[in-house]
RNA sequence: GGAUCCGUAGCGAAAUUGGUUAUCGCGCCUCCCUGUCACGGAGGAGACUGCCGGUUCGAGCCCGGUCGGGUCCGCCA
């Protein structure tokens, strides 16, 4: 729109007319003197309609909230005893001149700024929820990890690459995946970019993937989504996973840094903090984990080859009481619980050179060194009762030379959850797809049917 | 898939050991209001208490089933 002056800058044409535009937040009526909220992507400022204007009164007399609005107004500051402190622009106002209505809304299925509501009713009506003052505070500070994913990688030397979705074979092993029909033949969406990240590691040695991958998993829980946002990176001549260990962190640091910078108005209406991320984030290896569990709860799940979510929830509250970190890595997961390409430690037969990283209860990434020799990798797939034959694209890549390689992906809902104090990763997916919904209840159609 | 909790106007909640016309706040409608900022005031509409069946003189409340949801677990590179 021409000419139009953005809410945030009003402040910089006190007594002068100026054309602003935005929807309506909030109406308090007093007669012949009404107020409005108006709201545009910059921020919130009190409009006054007043009826000694009677043309513009009558125009924005029936303007309800979420109706858009264009204004033609005169910026004023407030009168001493009108001034609000405890708002954004609460020593300014706009008086309305002249009005023109870009848009009306429906009644509102509920009040926007008071509203206590569940979470099957939030997701019910995301295209309106979303507009919430607490959702937006969580997709700019999700933005915001995206994007210094992306900045703290361009600056190492990474190259971002763009993983197909739609993939031949599913036969990774691990987490199930969608199939869907193509062109008459049997294809799935991909679970992970993981082949073809590290195919790219033998063309450009550093690069990462910002996608969605998809899980058919049917589990129903507050960390699990169907449909979520991988932040994948894969690293060539790497020594060892522990390399990677240290990479993530000045990856943390970075984020955690840039949040501070960008996003404090966010966080303290979320009324969440941000984590301190060490220079140095404290790892255990998966036995060392469970002896120290057994020894300090009385649990012995030291023959278990994962951890049950109770203890990385018990590990995460011990690291940030013992450890003075609120991140704590767990490494040598046995190779029967990680996939074929997972290297195996020499010195440790039997586990893995793999970590997951563990935040304030759950897991937010899981990465490793891979196995990049060509016969090693024929032998790890078929220890694992898979058929190399099936894999002989990817296997190009180690059949024509890779080098000491391996990655790591963040799942990017997930930290934001965490971060954000979400008690359901739901409220940190923009539009969740899980066992019961994609946009809809998938068992409204049901529901119907049994009416 | 298992365990457990829950389902009452558009939204969020209440309803004594089973008792008569199901209550409150917000929102909605009508009217009043020139300094509010979650404005205020007066009045009003809106519910077959998820659905089906049972026990009872009587069910929002007890029992069974069913549908739906939350949480935990399982499962999950």
């Amino acid at each position: 729109m021409k000419n139009r002056i953005l809410i945030k800058d009003l402040k910089n044409y006190i007594s002068k007319e100026v054309i602003v535009a935005g929807a309506v937040d909030l109406r308090r009526d007093h007669g012949k003197l009404i107020f409005i909220d108006l709201r545009d992507h910059t921020g919130i400022v009190q409009m006054v309609v007043n009826k000694k204007n009677e043309a513009v009164y009558n125009l924005l007399d029936p303007a309800k909230p979420e109706w858009n609005l264009k204004i033609k107004a005169l910026v004023k500051s407030r009168s001493e005893q009108t001034i609000n402190p405890n708002i954004l622009n609460g020593d300014l106002e706009i008086e309305a001149l002249d009005a023109e209505i870009l848009g009306q809304a429906s009644e509102l299925p509920f009040e926007k700024q008071t509203a206590e509501i569940s979470l099957e009713t939030y997701l019910d009506y995301l295209p309106f929820t979303l507009r919430t003052e607490k959702a937006k505070a969580i997709f700019r500070i999700q933005a915001q990890i995206a994007k210094s994913f992306r900045e703290f990688l361009n600056q190492e030397g990474f190259l971002e690459i763009q993983a197909p979705k739609i993939i031949g074979e599913d036969a990774e092993g691990g987490a199930n995946s969608f199939s869907l029909e193509y062109f008459g033949h049997l294809a799935h969406l991909a679970q992970s970019p993981q082949f073809y990240k590290q195919i790219m590691v033998g063309v450009f040695e550093r690069v990462f993937a910002i996608g969605n991958v998809y899980r058919a998993e049917p589990h129903s829980t507050t960390r699990h989504i169907n449909e979520y946002t991988s932040l994948d990176l894969e690293i060539g001549f790497i020594e060892d996973h522990l390399e990677l260990m240290e990479l993530e962190t000045k990856l943390l640091i970075k984020i955690m840094k840039d949040l501070q910078e960008n996003n404090t108005s966010d966080f303290a209406l979320l009324n969440a903090s941000l984590p301190i991320v060490s220079e140095k984030i404290p790892f255990l290896k998966l036995r060392e984990a469970q002896e120290l569990i057994k020894k300090e709860t009385g649990e012995d799940c030291t023959n278990e080859p994962d951890l049950e979510p109770a203890h990385e929830r018990w590990l995460c509250e011990y690291a940030k009481k013992n450890l003075d970190s609120e991140f704590i890595f767990i490494t040598h997961y046995p190779l029967s619980k990680r996939p074929m390409y997972t290297y195996e430690d020499e010195n440790d037969p039997g586990m893995t050179k793999s970590f997951d990283l563990l935040f304030r209860g759950i897991e937010i990434t899981t990465g490793g060194q891979r196995v990049h020799d060509y016969d090693k990798l024929i032998t790890a797939i078929k220890n694992k009762n898979l058929d190399p034959e099936k894999f002989s694209y990817y296997l190009q890549a180690f059949k024509y030379g890779m080098p000491p390689h391996g990655g790591l992906a963040i799942g990017l809902e997930r930290i934001t959850a965490k971060l954000v104090n979400a008690e359901n990763i739901r409220e940190a997916t923009l539009f969740p797809r899980d066992l019961h919904r994609i946009d809809n209840l998938l068992s409204k159609e049901k529901k119907e049917n049994n009416k």
